[in-house]
DNA sequence: TATTGACTTGGAGTTAACTCTAAGGTATAT
DNA sequence: ATATACCTTAGAGTTAACTCCAAGTCAATA
């Protein structure tokens, strides 16, 4: 498969594969006789892992330490094991900032919304919000 | 409340609540005679909110036109209200990031947990990973 | 065979969001 | 009154993760 193909099949740039080759956050991949990039099933596979975790905040030093690993034998399972863990504790605590976010942009858009419909702007009384404090603006 | 309190209670630095007022993340603080930031009841809601949207990933830039909107007043209110729910859409399409990115994980670690466990690693037949087929390591 | 378009590398440039520095002002404890 | 710790501003510097550029190579087409 070609840069192209591979590029557009995960949504990203050539840049970007090229980049993630180059700094380890994938394996070195096939070439053919000319040179050019040929992906193997193996070499997607990587790209799919490494676009999956990265578009979930991974940091690509885990990334590059994972491959590190990878490469240096069945040895590094209980390693690559411990820094998934600790990733995935940090994705889970990453995935509670963004409920939270949503649970207070649902309260203002519910208020707004209202608001829209009536023609006022009424905040819950004890949930009153900066952006407009008990339906009476600031300023 | 001073800046160093306000710090503290949201975990940022002095420089990063500063850098939010400068650039319009939160509108001006209240000041003592002296010059000094003293953060109202108020100041202190857009400081969580500007954290908590900022910890979702939103970008600052829609945090200024929010800012923007709000302070020309209440017939902004519609506009806001797209604002918002355009930024909830794209939290919700991250968080369905996150969540593949756990499922992932979650299923690299139970086999790497097995092999740990049993000494052979098995990945499932056709949910093999880039990071070893079918039980055998590349290289 | 010549052109065209995509590929290659190494290295420089960009962007968002801070983070730091310098030079000085404020406030409280001795 | 002076030392100490914290505050102020304007502006420069940093970091992560790309993204672009120049100069050249490869591959398919006219």
């Amino acid at each position: 498969m070609t840069i192209k193909e591979v590029c557009s099949k995960f949504n990203v740039s050539p840049d970007t594969l090229r980049y993630y080759e180059r700094v380890g956050v994938i394996p070195e991949v096939r070439r053919t006789s000319g040179g050019i990039r040929d992906y193997s099933e193996d070499d997607i596979k990587w790209v799919e892992t490494a676009t999956c975790f990265r578009s979930a905040g991974m940091p690509i030093d885990l990334l590059i330490e994972y491959v590190k690993l990878f490469r240096e034998g069945d040895h590094t399972i209980p390693v690559r094991c411990k820094l998934l863990k600790e990733a995935r504790e940090r994705i889970l605590a990453e995935r509670k900032k963004f409920d939270e976010a949503l649970e207070k942009m649902n309260y203002k858009i519910r208020v707004y919304e209202k608001a829209v419909e009536t023609g006022k702007l009424e905040w819950d009384e004890n949930n009153n919000c900066c952006c407009c404090n008990k339906s009476k603006t600031k300023e």
